[in-house]
Order: C-alpha cells, then sequence, then structure tokens
DNA sequence: AGCGGTAATACCTTGTCGGTATCACCAACT
DNA sequence: AGTTGGTGATACCGACAAGGTATTACCGCT
C-alpha cells in the first residue's frame, strides 16, 4: 500500500468517477483503474462498486476513504514538521549553563529566542562547568553556557566568546584594603581567601590560584563555598577576603561590600560551547541570535 | 512521499546503518542509499548525518522518524480495518424494523449477532412498513424487517421470507361471537372493525379489506388507530371487533380479550429486504444467520 | 601498512507506471 | 427503437524509476 495509491483511490471515491478522478489527478483513465484495481487485490476486497455506469463506495471502500483522509493528512503534516524542525523553527534545545554569572545573560537571550522561536521549546539544565562541557561531547545537551576550560580538550566541539570579565576581590567595607585605588594581587598575601570550590569551576578556582601564583606567594584559602552567594556572606561576615569574577559584584548589596578590581587583570571567560558536528540548525539559530544581540547591543 | 520510501527511512535510522538496514529489507545497499537521498532531496534536508562510518539521526530525522512511525502503524491498521469490513466483522448495520410485530424477532437475532460480531454497530430505525422499503432502496438502511409491499417495486430489491401468520380477529371476552370455534369473515359483516391505519402499513390495512371484499361485502371500519396496542384497547372498551395478526396476540391480557383466526385464511408476512447490489458483507453476515437460526430453530 | 567494513558512485537491467487506442456497455435522447 | 455520448475495462507500448552488480573512496582498527 502506498500513499500514490491512495491519493488516487481517494480522489475516485470522492468524485465517483474514474474519468473525472483521473482529469483532477492529471493522469489517464486507464492508469487509474489498474491502479485502484490492484488496491484492491492487494486488500483483497472490493473497494468500488462499478456497475459499468455508477460508481460506488462499498462499505469497506468507506473504511479506506476515512482513513486514508487521516493518513494522507498526517503525512503532509509531518513533512512540514520535518522542513520547520530543518529550520530550526520547531524542536527542542537543551542548554546547559553554570548558574548565577549566566543568568541574566540567558534571560535576556531566551527572551527573544522565544519571540522569534516559539514553537521551539528550551530545556534549562544549571551544571558545573566541567559538568556541562561534558553533556555537551556526549550530545546530552545541544549548547552549553559555560567557562572556557583549562585542558584543550574541545573534541571538535565550536566555542563562541561571550564575555570576558577580570577577578575582583570582595571586601567588608570597613577593611583596610577597602580604601585603596586599585588592588594589587600581592596585596592578597597572607590574608584569609574566599573562592568557590573547585569541583564547582576548575577554571575559575585555578584561575585565582595561577593570579597567587604570579604574584608570587601561595594562596591561603579560608573557604571554599560550593555557591557563590556563599562566598559573599563569607566576606559579609568578615571571614575574609573573597575572589570572584566582576560580574558577581550585581548579586551583592552595594553598602556593606566592596569590589576591587585586581592588578594585573586576570580574565575569565564565558562562552557557548556546542558540537559542530551535530549541526543541530536550532543551535545554529541561538547562536545567530546571540551574535546578533551582541552586536546591536 | 512514498510509504515504501519512509520504510526504508524508518529502517536506515533504527539500524543506524545502511547496510544492515539493506539485508533487513532484502535489498541491496546502494538502492536504500539512492533512496534516503531522494526522500532528504525531496524534504530539502538532511536526515541522517553519515560522516563516512557513522549514521547519526539529525533532528529532522528524528522528527520524521517518529512520524514514520506513526504513519506506518496507522497504516496498517487501516488494512487490517479494511478487511475486517470486507468480512463483516466491522462496521455498522443500519436496521430498520416496523415495530411491534417484529420486536421479539429482532431481540433474538440480534443478542446473538452481537455475540458473534461484536465490532459490528447496530443502527436501529423504527418506521412503518413503506418507510422502511422507501429507506432500503434509497440506501438509507442497509437492511429492513418489514412487510411485503403489495405492488410490485422491488427493484432489485432480494427478501427472505420471514414468518407467515394468519389474520385474526380480537373480540372482548364477554362477545356473542367470543365462543365460536372458528370465524368466517362473513360473520364480520355489519360488525365495527378496528384496523391498524393505513398510513402505518398499507399491506396489513389492504389486507384486511381483502378479507372482506372476499366475503362479498364491505367493511364498517369503526376506528383506525396509527399503533397496535390501541387497536386492543378500542377493542377492550367494547368499541368494536378488531382485526390484526396473529402474532399481536402476545401484547394482549389473555382474561379480557379473546383471538380467533378467520377462515378462510389470510396470511401477512414479515420479510428481510435488502439491496443486493450494495454487497454489504454485514447484510450478508446478517441474513445468513437469520438464515441458520430459522433451520435451527 | 593492510584489512575489514562503511556508504557512495557508475552503470546496467527490469519492472512498474503512465499513455494511446480501442472495446463493451449503459443511459439518455432524439 | 436506434443513435450518440459517456462510462470503465482491456491491450499494448514506451519511458522512467527502482533495484541489482561492480567498483570506488574512505575510515577505523589491527
Amino acid at each position: 500500500m502506498e500513499l500514490r495509491t491512495l491519493r488516487y483511490f481517494q480522489a475516485v471515491a470522492e468524485e465517483l468517477s474514474f474519468s473525472r478522478a483521473a482529469e483532477r489527478l492529471h493522469i489517464a483513465q486507464p492508469a487509474l483503474s489498474r491502479a485502484v484495481r490492484d488496491l484492491e487485490e492487494e486488500l483483497g476486497t472490493p473497494l468500488l462498486a462499478r456497475n459499468k455506469h455508477k460508481v460506488r463506495v462499498t462499505p469497506a471502500g468507506a473504511v479506506l476513504l476515512r482513513e486514508t483522509g487521516v493518513l494522507l493528512g498526517l503525512a503532509e503534516e509531518a513533512a512540514r514538521k520535518v522542513q520547520r524542525t530543518a529550520l530550526g523553527q520547531e524542536g527542542e534545545l537543551r542548554l546547559g549553563y553554570i548558574g548565577p554569572p549566566t543568568r541574566d545573560f540567558l534571560a535576556g537571550v531566551l527572551r527573544e529566542f522565544r519571540i522569534r522561536y516559539p514553537r521551539v521549546t528550551v530545556i534549562l539544565e544549571e551544571r558545573t562547568p566541567e559538568r556541562v562541557w561534558e553533556m555537551v561531547l556526549k550530545g546530552r545537551l545541544d549548547l552549553g553556557l559555560t567557562r572556557p576550560v583549562t585542558a584543550g580538550e574541545r573534541l571538535g566541539l565550536e566555542t563562541l566568546l561571550l564575555r570576558e570579565e577580570p577577578l575582583c576581590a570582595v571586601l567588608p567595607s570597613g577593611h583596610p584594603l577597602a580604601k585603596v585605588e586599585s588592588l594589587e594581587w600581592s596585596s592578597l598575601r597572607g590574608q584569609p581567601l574566599i573562592v568557590l570550590a573547585r569541583r564547582e569551576g576548575v577554571g575559575l578556582h585555578d584561575r585565582v590560584l595561577l593570579g597567587c601564583q604570579r604574584a608570587g606567594f601561595p594562596p591561603t584559602l579560608a573557604h571554599t563555598p560550593s555557591i557563590v552567594g556563599t562566598v559573599l556572606t563569607y566576606v559579609e561576615s568578615g571571614a575574609g577576603i573573597g575572589v570572584v569574577p566582576e560580574s558577581v559584584a550585581t548579586l551583592a548589596g552595594a553598602d556593606t561590600m566592596v569590589f576591587k578590581p585586581l592588578h594585573p587583570v586576570e580574565l575569565v571567560s564565558l562562552v557557548l560551547v556546542w558540537n559542530r558536528e551535530h549541526e543541530n540548525p536550532v543551535v545554529e539559530a541561538f547562536c545567530a541570535l546571540v551574535r546578533e544581540l551582541m552586536a546591536t547591543g
């Protein structure tokens, strides 16, 4: 049973005439007669009762006509769905991100994305930066919003640099170092430091260690909480000096703490990452939108 | 887009291998490659991503695979439904009948029919005998349970004689004629008669008139109600003598009225009628069942 | 480097589909 | 009643698409 045959049958059953149906289908009448006869043979039962001048639909034919309508409709719809999916206008986007530093960025992009691609379902997954990389690599995510990994393990993964930001020290307002114009890494020597746990972000954590190492001293890690907000809480309570990316400043109350850029500048960045081989049109649409938004505003 | 192509695509997408899929489909691998390529061309988008040694399903392909599953399932189911319908095992039977005299007969047959053909929906329509004939003729009913029509207007309609029954007189128990052994039509001369309205059944009504005519007198019609039960009510109230088919006796209380066969016997019959040209398998199944039940019990 | 296995390509064969011409038949209208 | 127009079926033919065979190009794995 083929869709072509069903289309033919449908035409005849609707027109109740082989010749008119043939005309409508732009084929010759004998071809149509044969097609219907073959279909009847295949199903083992007459579908149209023809007594030389009148065509009637048999009960079996009536059933087939109904089913054919459904079938042909679904087939057409399926083709459209496939094409929409190919254009990135339909489907789903599994997007992994790393939490606070990406939330404001995500919010803006997603708002616009949902407007332009309303039939795409965005599935958000919050994970650690390494886990995001791993999941993108394994295909469990279509797209990751994360920090670059230190190791060069970008096997076939495409990245797009979104933002670079300097590392800052966070101090309680009353801290002696809070009033200097510009803070040197070396000033942190001996100070109790509060840094995000390494398991929550190898890139960021190691970058802090690197800053200290370049300034020629080993850091004194007082606490390594697993949530960025907790770093700020520790600082507020006077437990030490926090080292965080600049964007974290937006999370903090401005009067109780001060953020000081550290010199020499150590940059941490935010990237989009995806598997180019997967050639997912939704991913491409999303990246295109991100590029566009970065260019315009 | 053809079902054949979709079957091919499905095989490849499931096996994730052209050669294995080709084996499963019992065709050669190059044919498969071409079929899938053509399908991709038709839909205007890659469905399978093949990098020489691995086959992956693209997002568009995943969508098509899902839709294909539905489509092929429905197609198969449709074919089965058509075949079941052709065998009379599925579908509907629009059955017209004429009321009281057929109810007991119908009940028995329908009970058995529903057991043997549980997927056939029986639609019952109660009409006058003429209306049943007309509807069967016009194809608005598949089958009629009615009385034969007097006119020979059985154009292509097949009939099956179910039952013949004599006409009876119904009298109140106290009536002078109630005690005679056998009642002659001629005894009805001058008696007020109660007969079913002609519009409710030309055949029955005219047969009563014929009985009187043969006995050589014109009937005195006291009442012609449109419901058989009302005939009995009139008789009970002493309004006259009813003339009804024998089977109506089952409707009446035995103590207040008596039923007397009329001589010479005038038979009215009950027939099944259907349009042979329609070749409806459900109709044939029903008739076969009726014949079988009449033969056995 | 060589082997096994993959999908793609080139080319040929065949079966199927569609077209033309014609027939048989019925219906409606002279 | 005979004719004519229109129906679907049949016979036959041609074209093209589908499938098959042989081969190539490429990759991963020994």
